[in-house]
RNA sequence: UCUUCAGUAGCUCAGUCGGUUAGAGCAUCUGACUGUUAAUCAGAGGGUCGUUGGUUCAAGUCCAACCUGAAGAGCCA
């Protein structure tokens, strides 16, 4: 008789002991004597195994050899409680079927240990490991959190596009986008590809930000957000960075710096409380396994207010520290970008917890942030977090449509590529705020993973684009 | 892209001042064991010392270039 197959996860919440259940899923362990053989088994749906206990003098010792590490199997039996101390519930095997061997000779993942670069050689096969797993269910719950905290505000999901012509916002180095022979390029009279024949008819890219079309849908939607793939070809070789990775950016009309900064300090809240409340064997897993402070920390972010302060008193509690004998590699001055270590300081060692930093020099900034009476600054809004740095960028932008425009010549941004942009402040302009957020950053810090190439699962970076 | 460190068995590593046949733990295989928990115990097999070139009587070891990986920096999310 076919029993219906049961998720691990399922009998681990129901534990419907003395009945017949059946699991399908993957070899982690086998141990045993002559008398009794041990099988861990993981189908995915938790990072627990199922602890599968055969009568080795009702199987045979035949039956068992190709039961091997990575091996996937169909096991029916009885729900026990189970007698040893490991594990509260196990199934006495009744029936085993050995879908697919796995050599033990080739089969790459032994029961012990990896380091984490070995098992980005074997990305196809990580996965299955207790880390990997974890951490895929995380990323899964993270990208629900996040459509349910904008949906949940009437924010609506907006599919901006991946390719894109305009290399506005200048966000880095783009990923050109051609049908054309790169062997035999068609060059004008002053040397120059001609893109004519190319298939947009005008050199084209992968998107580097969604941000400026999720303002034209913020123009006429309200709020908006957009969730999807970006590309960077910066030639960035950091645990930081990723040529292919995910952004969410909000973008919300009527929103003032204020609004944006709290939208984003609610937002990082919620998705970190949803892992808590709906991740925790997983979290505790990455605590006990890589990050003794992990739980602590998330804890502590969704308890704690950021502080909120502006570039200005940011650089006066530096330039206090170096007069206080703090040393920097980098000067800090009034106009300079914040270094990596700047930004650390004030983060771990002066306030302890989050910080937004706002109203930044208008040189260090974009030229669509909105620029502050003082004139020097404009209402820019960085999130930086303690281990990752910078989280989050965003701002207020600018609606005016003069001022935007004066900005953009100074920065050197051509009209004729952002004329559908500025085509908002003509018509019907309106104060609107927005942020980026890179998902695999949040990512970082949820998981306590110390590599962003450990949090997606195809990592793309520069000299890799293996899988 | 810059700086630093690393590359030796399937994995993680040791290998002293350049000198005999390159070692360990785990994994694998064989055997033992009446309920194991990264099971345990005994034995066995397993090596292009990243690549190329150089110095030397002699190179895993010294030098150079390159490849690969990591950390930090820059750029950023």
């Amino acid at each position: 008789m076919e029993i219906k197959r049961s998720k691990i996860s399922e009998l681990f919440t129901s534990k419907p002991i003395g009945e017949k259940v059946n699991i399908k899923g993957w070899v982690r362990t086998k141990r045993g004597n002559r008398q009794v053989g041990f099988i861990a088994v993981n189908d995915g749906s938790t990072i627990k195994n199922m602890q599968v206990v055969v009568d080795i003098a009702r199987f045979g010792e035949e039956a068992l050899k190709p039961v091997t590490t990575g091996a996937c199997l169909s096991v029916s039996g009885q729900l026990v409680a189970s007698q040893g101390g490991g594990q509260e519930i196990e199934i006495q095997c009744e029936n085993l079927t050995v879908y697919g061997t796995a050599d033990p000779q080739s089969y790459p993942l032994q029961k012990k240990g990896h380091t984490m670069e070995y098992l980005r050689e074997i990305a196809h096969l990580r996965p299955r490991t207790n880390t990997f797993g974890a951490v895929f269910r995380l990323r899964h719950n993270m990208a629900i959190a996040i459509h349910k905290f904008f949906h949940e505000r009437g924010f609506y999901y907006f599919h901006t596009p991946i390719i894109t012509a305009s290399d506005c916002e200048g966000a880095g180095q783009m990923f050109q986008v051609t049908t054309m022979n790169l062997g035999e390029i068609k060059k004008d009279g002053n040397g120059a590809v001609s893109y004519d024949d190319d298939f947009f008819g005008k050199q084209a890219s992968l998107t580097v930000s969604g941000q400026l079309e999720a303002e034209l849908a913020a123009m006429a939607l309200g709020a908006v957000y957009t969730f999807g793939p970006t590309f960077r070809a910066e030639n960035s070789n950091t645990p930081r960075h990723l040529a292919e990775f995910w952004m969410i950016e909000p973008e919300v009309a009527f929103n003032e710096i204020e609004d944006n900064m709290q939208l984003a300090e609610d937002f990082i809240k919620y998705c970190v409380k949803w892992a808590l409340d709906n991740c925790y064997d997983d979290l505790k897993f990455l605590n006990d396994m890589f990050d003794k402070e992990l739980i602590e920390r998330l804890n502590s972010v969704i308890k704690v207010d950021f502080v909120r302060l502006t570039y200005t008193q940011g650089v006066e509690i530096l330039e206090k520290a170096v007069k206080d004998g703090r040393k920097f590699e980098f000067p800090i001055y009034w106009g300079a970008d914040l270094a990596a270590e700047h930004e650390r300081y004030l983060v771990e060692e002066h306030f302890k917890r989050p910080v937004i930093l706002t109203d930044y020099p208008k040189e260090i900034k974009s030229f669509y942030m909105k620029q502050n009476d003082d004139g020097k600054t404009v209402r820019a809004m960085d999130v930086l977090f303690p281990k990752i740095g910078e989280i989050i960028g965003g701002s207020q932008r600018e609606e005016d449509y003069g001022k935007l425009l004066r900005r953009a010549d100074e920065m050197h941004v051509p009209h004729k590529d952002i004329w559908w942009y500025l085509d908002t402040r003509r018509f019907g302009t309106a104060p609107h705020s927005g942020f980026g957020l890179g998902f695999e950053r949040l990512m970082l810090f949820v998981t306590g993973m110390s590599n962003i190439r450990d949090v997606i699962p195809f990592p793309r970076t520069p000299r890799n684009a293996e899988f």
